[in-house]
DNA sequence: AACATTATAATGGTTAGACCATTCCCAAAA
DNA sequence: TTTTGGGAATGGTCTAACCATTATAATGTT
């Protein structure tokens, strides 16, 4: 329900600074940050603090980091990136879209249903029906299971993932759903005919799983998740003509 | 051919350490590292410096860190991790293997080239035959031009790529290749006969998408990655049976 | 004048020691 | 038995200094 509230240490708060400038494109590729001893007086943090801070821009591929007279941090180009560390980057830069990530979602989980049958074994599918039952469960508890149905379809899809047996497959869904419950939470729908519809697509896909037609499986899946798609796509085109409030008013004192 | 050498800060000394110490499985999940101080007194290092290097291990998603006594530093779990943060990490610890990157990248391969097809312009497909061009004069010019001709055939590959018009399969395309460069580059073939195979490839694949045959360019990528894979994994396995000496000897002081 | 060398200053990298903030645990008090 | 309050271990922050690297300017050499 809630998130957990973590106490921002102060190398935080200089780090999500920096890295809104950044990704609202106030900082921008090839500026180069103040120096160390100056970014002291602007954040009012001691050195070592703020070098923390630049520690973890440098680790998420940021900046780059120089020595020496006219060296310093520089804020590096998103291509230049190790940008698949986090598709969060991505997403937040702006650069990939909701339609993005869900027309990724679409091909990735339609190879992984046909690899899922090839490789799923009778335990495997004992344990796809025993999660269909649960999400049968909290579908028939009224509003209040909404949310744990939800959660119910997500592990099926990544036991789906499991049954691969490709950790890369599974680690790279694992990335796309973290960033879709992250950034488009909001756009998940959350209507009883829409769910029992989910469920009923999720009966047939592990039906063509249990009878290892693996070209089913995918085009089922596929459906289904594009089905998702197109509905959260036309929430968050609602939510685009009927703009929410601005959070709060653009700081007047330059980037930083 | 090389690789930059970066001069090793003392931070990025411990980082590799503990990393290491982690990956080889010295150090588990849950365990708990040495207090702050006491790290200070193990790498003889400041701990400011210290905290740099816990730092970049959080931000890495390798530990997690309390505060308080019974605080510290933990071993998180890869489960746990955001793992996609970088295949390299999945790879290292071994919980992936070359099969498992090369079925994954077939997979994406696909895709791309299908999406390619049909968001490639005229402008774009230009720009592949252009890139064949550069190969083929690579390939002519003997040895010399072998690596110069693998660089072009990644080229086109992340030609394809950005033709999908999809910054999410740019990135993991991208991680994939820099994954599989990094770690399987010994394992890369290079023999004429081969690369003179792949160029013929190449153009097969080119040619499908300026006819705009999706499933066919799909399908001959498949065949391309499916064939280059094969070839490395023969070589992979002529290295486990012949392996390379060990590069050292354990240290015997623990884990640190 | 052209080139090589050296000094200077700006920048990140490291160290040392102190104090604050949080948390667990146990002993004393109710 | 429960509550309360300290003590100690641990991470978080700060200050102030010095070291290492590098671009540029000043100086010397041919």
């Amino acid at each position: 329900m809630f998130q957990e509230v973590r106490q921002n240490r102060v190398f935080q708060e200089v780090v999500a600074q920096v890295e809104e400038a950044i990704l609202q494109g106030r900082l921008k590729a090839g500026n180069r940050l103040p120096a160390e001893r100056e970014l002291v007086e602007i954040f009012k943090a001691s050195r070592g603090t703020l070098r923390e801070a630049l520690r973890v821009l440098e680790q998420k591929g940021l900046i780059d980091i120089k020595t020496g007279v006219k060296g310093g941090a520089v804020v590096k180009d998103l291509t230049t990136r190790q940008v698949s560390e986090s598709l969060a980057l991505l997403i937040r830069s702006q650069k990939a879209s909701l339609r993005d990530l869900a027309e990724f979602r679409e091909g990735v989980e339609g190879m992984v249903a046909a690899l899922a049958v090839e490789r799923a074994t009778k335990e495997d599918v004992r344990q796809l029906k025993s999660l269909l039952k649960e999400a049968k469960t909290h579908l028939d508890a009224g509003t209040e299971g909404w949310d744990a149905f939800i959660r119910v379809d997500n592990q099926i899809h990544m036991a789906l993932a499991r049954m691969a047996r490709n950790p890369v497959y599974e680690s790279v869904m694992q990335t796309v759903y973290d960033n879709i419950r992250r950034y488009f939470d909001r756009f998940l729908p959350r209507q009883e005919d829409i769910l029992r519809e989910n469920y009923q697509d999720l009966c047939d896909v592990i039906e063509a799983v249990e009878e290892r037609q693996a070209e089913k499986a995918s085009t089922l899946v596929q459906g289904h998740v594009s089905k998702f798609n197109r509905l959260m796509e036309k929430r968050a085109e609602k939510e685009r003509g009927r703009p929410q409030k601005a959070k709060g008013l653009q700081k007047k004192e330059g980037v930083l």
